[in-house]
DNA sequence: TAGAATGTTCAATCAGTTCTGAAACTATTA
DNA sequence: TAATAGTTTCAGAACTGATTGAACATTCTA
């Protein structure tokens, strides 16, 4: 049965979710999303929860998140009743997918807490025993935090805007030295 | 006590930490980090633990994760025994030291990980019953992963050279119309 | 409509992490 | 060297989030 291919797409899964621990996705899912990403055919439940070796509610509550993310899709099968699951293979799409949800969750909230905290301070006004530079200086990393968070926005959208191939393209063209690059940006175009 | 001011602070605290638990921070890291980072003046493992409400050992051992990460630095006054610490607010250099080192511990082990698992099947030859266009789709995936995790590793090295005040200019630049970049971007140089 | 197959939910349990508090340790001063 | 001030460590308590498994819901088939 283990075949060096079955090994190697076990080891890749392992790993894939271990990983996962570190962004905020559950071992479990990561490991469904991994196996459907190695697997390329769809899987359905009894499939994941043998290879996996998780409960069916566990692979059941994992699947509907993964699905929620759009990481994977379900699939049905002609004449078959079960549902069967899908991931995306498009490594760029998965990075817009959870780049974005991640910016939504975690990056917004942050913005809006900044700016509530910015409209504290100003409207507060003068109180108590504080020192008005310490204000001052307060505000200004607000500000630049704020404008940090801003910035990398556009960045992504602009990474993502170059798209699948391009994306490549650009950062080989930036890399290269000065000169060469403004007959070469203006043919990428888009 | 709670001016507007303070008020303030302690939201952006309270927010900050939250948001540390969906990075792999500990919510009482982030805390940390955060009231360093929006009190600007230096504070001892007292003030800390007064202002947060936690142990002495949390505080250290936090304290020592944050600066094991480089986001805080120990710093001495004068005539006073005490360690102080005050946290890194160049928010640029705080997203460098952070990316980085989640890189190194995050993509690191994947990118080997993918290396190995491509190995595998390399030499594990043609075994079993096993579809050749699978493991070729296989292959196909995992190549396509590492190039994608080598890009953005590109990527990421490449804003950090254009640096701290370099970067609002690129994105706003690349996010001009195509014509009007060829002349900026030879002036934007570096 | 019964009953078989499949999918979902959720209370209880389990596992992993973080936190506390006190003891051990280190460095400094008298 | 003893007393003092400060820091680190660590065993267990408390907490958090993941997982199970059984009950429930739904859909299909005969």
């Amino acid at each position: 049965m283990a075949s060096a291919f079955e090994e190697s797409k076990a080891n890749l899964v392992r790993r894939w979710g271990e990983m996962g621990g570190y962004w905020g996705i559950s071992r479990t899912m990561a490991e469904i999303h991994a196996l459907l990403f190695v697997t390329g055919r769809p899987l359905c439940t009894d499939d994941i929860m043998e290879q996996l070796q998780v409960s069916r509610g566990n692979a059941s509550m994992n699947l509907r998140s993964l699905v929620d993310w759009a990481l994977i899709e379900r699939v049905h099968k002609l004449g078959d009743r079960k549902e069967y699951f899908q991931a995306d293979t498009d490594v760029w799409h998965m990075f817009e997918t959870i780049t974005r949800e991640r910016r939504r969750r975690e990056v917004e909230p942050i913005v809006g807490t900044i700016d509530r905290c910015l409209d504290m301070v100003e409207r507060g006004g003068r109180s108590d025993g504080v020192d008005a530079d310490e204000v001052k200086e307060y505000r200004r990393r607000l500000e630049e935090l704020r404008s940090f968070l801003a910035t990398t926005g556009a960045l992504f959208e602009l990474v993502l805007r170059f798209g699948d191939t391009g994306i490549g393209k650009l950062t080989r063209l930036l890399s290269a030295p000065a000169k060469a690059r403004s007959a070469k940006l203006t043919r990428a175009k888009r």
